[in-house]
RNA sequence: GGUGGGGUACUCAAGUGGUCAACGAGGGCAGACUGUAAAUCUGCUGGCUAACGCCUCCGAAGGUUCGAGUCCUUCCCCCACCA
């Protein structure tokens, strides 16, 4: 019988799982989750991964439940990490849960009729534990030379020059535990979590094992990498964020139409629901008809939408056509803030802007982290104004240069640009 | 607590008295070529400067010296072994 195994794994979403039993569990509606690490105020590209995952599974029918790691979170996961993490306050946490929430309500269903979403914080039944009830009930069923061969651990052991703190270390009783909970109010029989996460998994289904006596299982997800095996979801060495205040419509959607044509169907199988022999299709005009990029048009065009909706599609893609088609002549104010209105922008008073080299501008608003490195670029013909090519060190904005008295745009390279605001 | 090893720029990693803003590699950025791809080639990669140059920098603070990343003292942190 067809589960969602099958579709995960003919979408490149699936890596391993903890016994082949699984199948047979899944072909009953079964309730899994996943953890959410709230190190950050917005989940990045990389936790797309999971993220599909768990839609494809609540698509079939599955109950879902997001955890998100608010007591975990201020511990740190030293899973794939190779040095101590940095600990998170309390308040930055909760702050962070909020744009998690905000980001996992575009892709689960929380109103589903007969399998909604279920959003948990694990704060909620660690913040009562005393250190005490917790080494009695749960460390005691831990034994030493298990956590000790955990990859996670061992790395960071061998590695000799770095070690690991006892904090970082209960990590993995910490997890386990959630699954545990979640086990018994939730019913919940599956965890999901990427490659990195099979320590902690397996750490979850053993104490249940133990103490309560059931099976319960795990299954991974690849880590996904582009095709020079780099992990996915860096663009100019930034994150990229599914919060729109993080990265604009049109970054986001700019970092999917560059994908290279070896990632386009691979990328398209993991991050889209299009059924496969579209997907298929697609494949091939990357082989007939490279140039065109349809792939990497139509994968643009899914994620944004899915991510950002219709309205943040269309800005993305108004702004690429402008961008990518020359000239900025007879574009009006209007236009332009509408094409950028959430490129990154500084406002400046016209005096700071009018007669000073365009480097200088370049700098002070903040587009570059000093002004040496506005100058090299300007030296190396990489500084635009306007889209046309800052050719002299001194060159200077003249009032001509500002479209409707008011703006300039400014780019550096191909693809990075930025506006200068007259302020007032 | 004891003994030994170690802390150098985004990362890894040279350097053990001047020629060190600090070799090299990776990463990053830019240019050329292209298809807003890949590969390749070139340049840049502490701050200020058109440039000469000036300033700040090698875990922290002191000290020795004409001169310190390099030597000495104290302190902080990490690792290994022992207790």
């Amino acid at each position: 019988m067809h589960t969602i195994l099958d579709t995960l794994k003919a979408r490149g979403l699936y890596e391993d799982q903890t016994s082949p039993e699984l199948d047979k569990v899944l072909q009953q509606p079964t309730t899994m989750y996943i953890g959410y690490d709230p190190s950050s105020s917005s989940l990045q590209a990389g936790n797309f991964v999971a993220i599909m995952a768990m839609a494809h599974f609540q698509r079939a029918g599955h109950r879902v439940i997001a955890l998100a790691g608010g007591a975990t979170g201020l511990i740190g996961d030293p899973s794939g990490k190779s040095a101590e993490r940095q600990l998170l306050t309390e308040e930055e946490v909760r702050h962070n849960l909020e744009g998690i929430k905000e980001n996992l309500s575009r892709f689960l269903d929380f109103n589903h009729p007969i399998v909604p979403a279920k959003l948990v914080n694990n704060y909620d039944w660690f913040k009562d534990i005393t250190f005490i009830g917790f080494l009695r009930e749960i460390g005691k069923h831990f034994r030493m030379t298990q956590m000790l061969g955990k990859e996670s651990v061992r790395k960071r052991m061998e590695s000799s020059d770095d070690g690991m703190s006892f904090t970082e270390f209960c990590y993995q009783m910490m997890q386990a535990y959630d699954f545990l909970w979640l086990h018994d109010h939730h019913g919940c029989r599956l965890q999901l979590g990427g490659s990195d996460q099979w320590g902690n998994i397996t750490a979850g289904t053993e104490l249940i094992r133990r103490l309560r006596g059931t099976e319960t299982f795990g299954l991974t997800i690849p880590l996904v990498c582009d095709s020079q095996g780099r992990k996915f979801g860096k663009s100019e060495g930034n994150a990229i964020y599914l919060d729109p205040k993080k990265t604009s419509y049109y970054d986001f959607y700019q970092f999917f139409l560059r994908t290279t044509d070896a990632d386009a169907a691979r990328y398209l199988r993991i991050f889209t629901f299009l059924p496969l022999e579209q997907i298929a299709q697609l494949e091939e005009t990357v082989k007939t008809a490279p140039a065109k990029r349809e792939a990497q048009r139509v994968l643009a065009e899914e994620v944004t939408r899915c991510v950002h909706g219709d309205t943040g599609l269309k800005v993305a893609q108004r702004a690429s056509e402008v961008l990518f088609g020359g000239s900025l002549d007879g574009l009006s104010l209007q236009d332009l803030l509408g094409i950028f209105a959430n490129v990154s922008s500084a406002e400046l008073p016209r005096e700071g802007v009018v007669g000073k080299p365009v480097f200088e501008v370049a700098a002070e608003a903040k587009l570059f982290a000093s002004k040496g490195e506005a100058r090299r670029l300007v030296q190396q013909g990489g500084l635009y104004i306007n889209n046309l090519r800052v050719a002299d060190i001194n060159r200077v904005v003249s009032p001509n240069d500002l479209i409707e008295g008011r703006l300039a745009v400014l780019r550096s390279g191909k693809k990075s640009f930025h506006l200068v605001k007259i302020a007032g």
